[in-house]
DNA sequence: TATAATTTGTCCGTATGTATA
DNA sequence: TTATACATACGGACAAATTAT
């Protein structure tokens, strides 16, 4: 891990801990220099990462505040590594509905950009915060790059074994946000009626070269999940 | 201007020009050093820029890539100035519904952070894109930093009038995206029937500096606003 | 109100590491 | 393996915004 990494880290945990809540800001660059014994530049390429990940705000000339997005449960966008990391502090479980290999259609060959023999992964869980259902989700995987999933790994966190297993490294992901009427069998799943709003995402993952390995459409839970989004126009 | 933001606005328009559409790529980072006279932090702090805002990613080793968010008509939360730059090559026009100067309520007060004596306009307005109606916001605009808020403007972009009138910087803005269900209100304003979803943002503007200047709720025509998130894990 | 001190922003240069082609 | 290209890290100087005097 390089330097500034592990100083946006060590700063970030200090953060969460509420050790800056008495001044709401970061000490000085200069006083960071010497605390983590580094250059500026490394000091502000970390602040810049907690920056980027909405965690503080600069203001020049006054210093670095903190921003705590008054998240209140909302699904962080900046700085989302799946469910069970953003509800730390909840019970996240996962039930499994379906999981095949199979050949993929033409709309999910172009979405996944690979070759029509490829198998890919179709999944669809149900997962609960809290004991409520939260979303449904249907992820397509392909498994020339994520391989040997199992209903063990589906059912708990695939982000983790993708990560930590597989020693992938996760890049980018495209997200579009709306909202749609429920069909019967999410309504169903999702606790809800029939015709009910759901507030949706589809999502196209790609590793850190740019190879998409995943997509994705999960279907919330309107009233349980919400999206925060911190702009910094810049 | 900076000299990076400039380099960066000079890249962008080349990128949205389709210039760089046969490589797919930037060029690399030691010709553009040449190409723009300047160093190499520079043309990283510039390339930052354009990454942080979604219209390119770095692959190390390999070059820096277009990122051409297959937006088709969603709204990018990366690069958001408001709806008139969203949709350029579309026609965004504003029906003016209401615009009072008013004491605000206790929520509001919170919201805005401001003293309870301080006038807040209310603004209520329906925007369509290409004739059809697309949002109905509701917006509470501090009057001490933003004043003098006409019907003209109003009918027009606020944001314009804030950024090039009054010579504020806006810096951060919080938002919240989620799903409801619409009031019989709204839903007539929209063309949609009483009881059908829309998709909502709630947010909290910020000038550079910190202060809220503004907050506001905007109920969006569900089959019509989509968001795009595009996100970069690193 | 004006000045000085503080603090972040921009820009330059250089060297070395790491991933990709 | 070698060359290419981006990533990290160090150093210094001055500019610009804010805060304290």
């Amino acid at each position: 891990m390089s330097k500034y990494k592990e100083i946006a880290n060590m700063i970030e945990e200090k953060i969460v801990n509420g050790f800056y809540d008495d001044t709401n800001k970061l000490p000085t660059e200069d006083v960071l220099i010497k605390e983590y014994q580094s250059s500026r530049n490394t000091i502000r390429n970390a602040i810049n990462h907690l920056m980027r990940r909405g965690f503080v705000v600069t203001v020049q000339g006054s210093g670095v505040f903190l921003r705590k997005g008054d998240s209140d449960g909302a699904i962080n966008l900046e700085n989302f590594y799946g469910l069970t990391k953003q509800f730390k502090n909840k019970k996240v479980t996962t039930k499994l509905i379906s999981l095949e290999l199979k050949k993929p259609s033409q709309q999910l060959v172009s979405k996944l950009k690979c070759n029509p023999e490829t198998l890919v992964y179709h999944i669809k869980r149900l997962r609960f915060v809290d004991g409520d259902p939260f979303v449904v989700e249907y992820t397509y995987y392909n498994s020339d790059v994520v391989p040997n999933i199992t209903e063990k790994i589906a059912q708990t966190s695939i982000f983790s074994y993708i990560r930590e297993k597989l020693k992938l490294e996760i890049g980018y992901v495209d997200m579009i946000i709306s909202a749609d009427i429920l069909d019967s069998q999410d309504a169903i799943l999702l606790g809800l009626e029939d015709g009910m709003p759901s507030i949706n995402t589809e999502n196209v993952e790609m590793l850190k070269n740019g190879k998409i390995f995943a997509c994705s459409k999960d279907v919330h839970h309107y009233r349980r999940a919400k999206f925060l989004k911190l702009s910094n126009y810049i």
